[in-house]
RNA sequence: GGCGGUGUAGCUCAGUCGGUUAGAGCGGCGGCUUCAUAAGCCGUAGGUCGGUGGUUCAAGUCCACUCACCGCUACCA
């Protein structure tokens, strides 16, 4: 059943460049797209960057230039990035684009006038070092943590968008709809959150007088005002498909999916249900939300300067190796740790030793004892029945797994079948078979067998490894398999056409030795 | 303080409605094998399922208490 899908990445703030996390967020999105495309599913893939606000006004200060030069620096640095990687992305939004200005000052005007939009002035503790009200946490006894001077107090009058009006509509819609905010864990601290902001009045300000910041998106009802965070910034998810009515709109917004990182749980899953409900419409299929990246058992910082530059990796390892990396170990809700030690182990257990010494194997057989051709299969016995169910258990828990926003488990499912082939070879020995004229038959079923499911697996690996998935089936004669495949269909046993050529070619993933392994190879080496 | 999460073999994690001898992968160890990227396959390692006390014919799996770590309560994926 095929139909729309649209899938949303946060959009990345511009006071810095990419690292393993924003590429962890747009690395899943992007295989659970082409997943999806590969289902057959009309799909949009929105990422983009968030340009306005208070940060970008410092960072800018500090670089000695304006907000909009360094917010297109940022914004340029992340979407090349996203393109050096190979990010199939339908857009790249920026909030600064004409098309989001409208729309966002659309909503706002639109919000304002059924009343849910109120002005009202309030009184906090300013410093003027900060340019900001602070908070208790801002402060050390009562003084400015950053500026160490006594904050004065001062009062400001600023919008705000009522919100808690929704909060009992959200708390039964998520109760109905208990996958809406996925894994469950964040689910419940959402519902907490409800109880909590109920008790701070459920009021989202929504602002900032110009005088103090006027590096946003004008209110179109108060022109002394700019509009502040998120009324900006959630409402890309609906420019990005042409809100309100583009001619697609409403088919990718009834099948919208968010991804996000835990740290905007809230704004996902507080705000944006309200505000989505404020202009009357649905929220989105599922907020999906991941857990963070350490790094060597740190947390990712500035200074400590381990933030990952997947551009580097991508020179070390490959860049799909550490994109199998990221979406293999992470079990998705939870933080996880990047260590290149891990990395490679990763590296060389499944993909060298397993994916790639299995396609080596096989290639190098068809080659050696079939004339390089896809042979015709013989009986079909039961070695070969557990085979073809492995790839049907595997084509059927991706499936599953991918849907659930469980890309590592997807990929056991692959590696399931990829070591049940490996077992398959072990029994039926090819290599021994091909001695033994009588036994023809059944080598010409072995290695039908093993590219039958290499076919398999390259199709189901074809949203994790794009590149190295297209390789397999070039190397199996079918390079143009991608183009028109459609899952599951395509994937189901029987699908290679006997006398396909095949070619062995390198080392996919070639096996990364570590510096303890060459040395103990040098001094076996020596003697 | 409140709320929530996590704690299962050396490491990373599975364990659905409570039920036969608690699982997987990786690593380690032993063996087989040579088609393959010194890859693969087979076997194995015996973990008080954080602790205590309960409920039950039966608990990793439910309840209470408790310890450790973490998160949220604060606009950085």
């Amino acid at each position: 059943m095929s139909g729309y899908f649209y899938l949303t990445t946060p959009i990345y703030y511009v006071n810095a460049e990419a690292h393993i996390g924003h590429t962890y967020t747009t690395v899943l999105c992007d295989t659970i797209v082409r997943y999806r495309r590969l289902c057959g599913d009309t799909c949009f893939f929105l990422t983009g960057s968030d340009e306005h606000g208070e940060k970008v006004l410092e960072v800018a200060r500090r670089r000695g230039e304006s907000p909009a030069q360094t917010a297109e620096y940022f914004s340029n640095s992340f979407l090349r990035v996203w393109e050096e990687i190979g990010i199939s992305h339908d857009r790249f939004i920026r909030t600064t684009d004409a098309d989001h200005k409208q729309v966002v000052q659309q909503i706002l005007q639109r919000v304002y006038d059924e009343g849910e939009i109120r002005f009202k002035e309030y009184e906090g503790l300013y410093c003027v070092g900060c340019e900001r009200f602070l908070t208790d946490r801002d402060m050390l006894d009562g003084l400015c943590r950053d500026h160490e001077r006594a904050p004065e107090p001062r009062t400001e009058a600023n919008y705000f968008f009522d919100m808690g009006a929704h909060f009992s509509w959200l708390r039964d819609y998520i109760e109905q709809n208990p996958d809406f905010i996925r894994p469950e864990r964040y689910k419940n601290e959402v519902l907490a959150m409800l109880d909590e902001e109920t008790g701070l009045g459920g009021e989202l300000c929504i602002s900032r007088p110009k005088s103090r910041l006027d590096w946003g998106i004008e209110l179109p009802f108060d022109t002394d005002y700019v509009c502040y965070v998120w009324f900006d910034a959630l409402i890309n998810y609906l420019t990005g498909i042409g809100y309100p009515d583009g001619p697609h709109f409403q088919d990718y917004w009834s099948n919208c999916e968010h991804v996000v990182g835990k740290d905007i749980l809230k704004p996902h899953g507080v705000f944006w249900p309200t505000m989505l409900r404020a202009i009357g419409l649905e929220p989105p299929r599922h907020v999906s939300v991941h857990g963070y990246w350490n790094v060597d058992d740190r947390k990712v910082s500035k200074s400590l300067g381990n933030m990952i530059d997947p551009l580097i990796m991508r020179e070390k390892y490959g860049f799909e190796a550490f994109r199998y990396f990221l979406l293999r170990d992470m079990v998705f809700g939870q933080d996880s740790n990047f260590s290149e030690d891990a990395l490679v182990r990763r590296i060389n257990a499944d993909l060298a030793n397993n994916i790639g010494n299995l396609v080596s194997r096989t290639l190098n057989m068809t080659g050696r004892f079939a004339g390089g051709l896809v042979p015709e299969p013989g009986a079909i016995e039961i070695p070969e029945r557990e085979v073809i169910d492995a790839a049907a258990t595997a084509v059927a828990e991706v499936d599953l797994r991918m849907r659930g926003m469980r890309p590592q488990r997807a990929l056991e499912s692959i590696l399931a079948l990829v070591d049940a082939t490996n077992r398959y070879l072990e029994l039926r020995e090819p290599w021994k078979a091909a001695k033994d004229p009588e036994l023809a038959d059944t080598v010409s079923t072995t290695l039908h067998t093993c590219c039958e499911s290499l076919r398999i697996v390259a199709l189901l690996l074809a949203a994790f490894l794009p590149v190295a998935a297209a390789e397999i089936l070039d190397r199996l004669g079918l390079g143009d398999a991608l183009e028109t495949a459609v899952l599951p269909a395509s994937a189901e046993w029987g699908g290679i056409p006997v006398g396909s050529p095949t070619r062995k070619g390198k080392p996919l993933f070639p096996r990364i030795e570590t510096a303890g392994a060459e040395d103990a190879e040098s001094k076996d080496g020596a003697d």
